[in-house]
DNA sequence: TTCATAATGAAGCTTTATTACATATTTAGC
DNA sequence: GCTAAATATGTAATAAAGCTTCATTATGAA
């Protein structure tokens, strides 16, 4: 199969240049994809009214090995709800509807990105982080909850950390930077002026600045490790962002591999702190459950 | 094939019971699903050291009609990531592999939040809010920043919202609710006592409360309008938490529907909201990307 | 029209999966 | 601890499904 991982898109797209045989296969499978997957080559050439060697032929031009393969990728494009195809939420929706658009958009931006993780860049920004003097988490907006999200996640290791939205804050501690010191950015746009100001003053203080934002942008072109998010097509005209999920899943990547990286030591630390939790909380009573 | 759609889960569930030739086959098949999906029968069967048949009832068992089935339900629980099995990341996890991971699991609760999501409940969650005249949300740890990125979100809206984590500034809010405040609670365990004090505060104030949180904790029976997770299984020792993603995503889903019942006018207040903040931004520049 | 090329289908062949039956293993009762 | 029933497993035969070869038909360019 090719590397685009969805079979309908990919006979929709191969539509128009079909021969007439392949051209009825494709529309019995298209019109009950469900169906083709538990059908035999046999059933499905005679419900195109073709030959089961022309079903053979149509799946190996698609790229299968045969009409068995061409059946596993076919199930693989009809999981429910991850199409790979962004779903606008529109006026005529209901509540039947919209939550799953949107849980569906989040799974695919995840599912997008995870498919374009820039390991060497990840590994390069945990090294960092790893070693550390101190961290600054500075996000505004929506960044600014994935920023204090990643405060509270790295502040259980031992190294100091804080998160700033003011801008003069920001504009204060970028100038008075040092080796040592590690400047996360956060900003979906990487266009925000405050933030690319604090940047540029930032990289010329001798700080190491990382930063979560949009390829190309000029946040990126300010920082010396930039974990760049393809920026998502979908303009989100009132959509809320599922960029600021995918920043979130990258704190965890971060946080993670700093923990790898110090091993046992580290891991025994965080599971103390855990525990210091515990006294806050109430006792487990599962007995009576809502209906 | 059973309601349950993913066979990875439904083998490990029923790993306990099997026979001996079955555990084989199973673990054969959880090792490497992907694999599977590609071996004939007599390739699976050579590889768990059992015979063809074998194979066969195993899958007969599991509720497929026979191995093809069983090869179509595998492959559709094997979707780009989504193993709907916790992968658990261990030491000895590498950049290649640990970010994969975070990211699957990340769309395993979301996928399983999909499932479960109680529309009902989250269309009564979404009148309430729309019809609040103040709206307070509280969390405390992970959870104070979901709850600032849904004050981020609510705050497009006219209504007033304000987020609080001091447990002081909670009992005395709480204790002052009034019929049309709503309070949004926000814990993954449903057990942090500063929260759950307060929800039953406010609960006898004549406000409304919703809670997001664990099915049938303390804070769930203390609530109103409950949009319950399932606690999920894994107990997560170093591990970032997959909830709080979960619970951003909820919140978008009250913020939509929101958006989506007050219908045009509230689209063109979001959309000038969104304008006033084009000012804060540099052009976009996407000449020079980094390689 | 003619030849070359591509598309299609029929028949036979190969692989794959299933069934029937025999053998081994476990389990429960005595 | 033995025996009998039930269960699990494997062997071999059977059936089904899929694939390949080759002949036939359609298509298109000169």
């Amino acid at each position: 199969m090719t590397n685009d991982n969805n079979v309908l898109t990919q006979i929709q797209a191969a539509l128009p240049g079909l021969s007439k045989s392949d051209t009825k296969i494709a529309q019995v499978v298209l019109a009950d994809p469900e169906a083709a997957t538990h059908a035999s080559i046999a059933l499905l050439a005679q419900q195109a009214n073709v030959s089961e060697p022309s079903v053979n032929r149509f799946c190996k031009r698609l790229g299968a090995t045969g009409y068995p393969d061409f059946k596993i990728w076919l199930a693989r494009s009809l999981v429910a709800g991850v199409r790979y195809i962004s779903q606008v939420v529109d006026p005529q929706d209901t509540v039947a509807t919209y939550p799953g658009k949107l849980v569906d958009n989040t799974v695919n931006a995840l599912l997008l990105a995870r498919e374009n993780l820039p390991l060497d860049i990840l590994e390069e920004a945990v090294t960092h982080l790893d070693a550390a003097n101190r961290i600054y988490f500075f996000g505004m907006g929506t960044s600014a909850a994935v920023a204090q999200d990643a405060e509270h996640k790295f502040f259980r290791f031992q190294t100091p950390v804080t998160t700033h939205t003011d801008p003069l804050m920001l504009r204060m501690l970028a100038a008075g930077g040092c080796q040592g010191d590690v400047f996360v950015f956060i900003s979906h746009t990487g266009r925000t002026a405050a933030i690319v100001d604090a940047a540029v003053l930032a990289g010329s203080s001798g700080a190491t600045i990382i930063s979560l934002t949009a390829q190309g942008s000029p946040l990126a072109q300010a920082s010396h490790c930039v974990i760049g998010l393809e920026a998502s097509e979908n303009t989100e005209d009132y959509l809320p962002m599922t960029s600021r999920i995918v920043h979130l899943v990258i704190i965890d990547i971060l946080v993670t591999g700093v923990t790898l990286k110090r091993g046992e030591p580290c891991i025994e630390h965080l599971a103390r702190m855990k525990e210091s939790l515990l006294s806050t909380r109430l006792p487990l009573n599962r007995k009576r459950t809502k209906t």
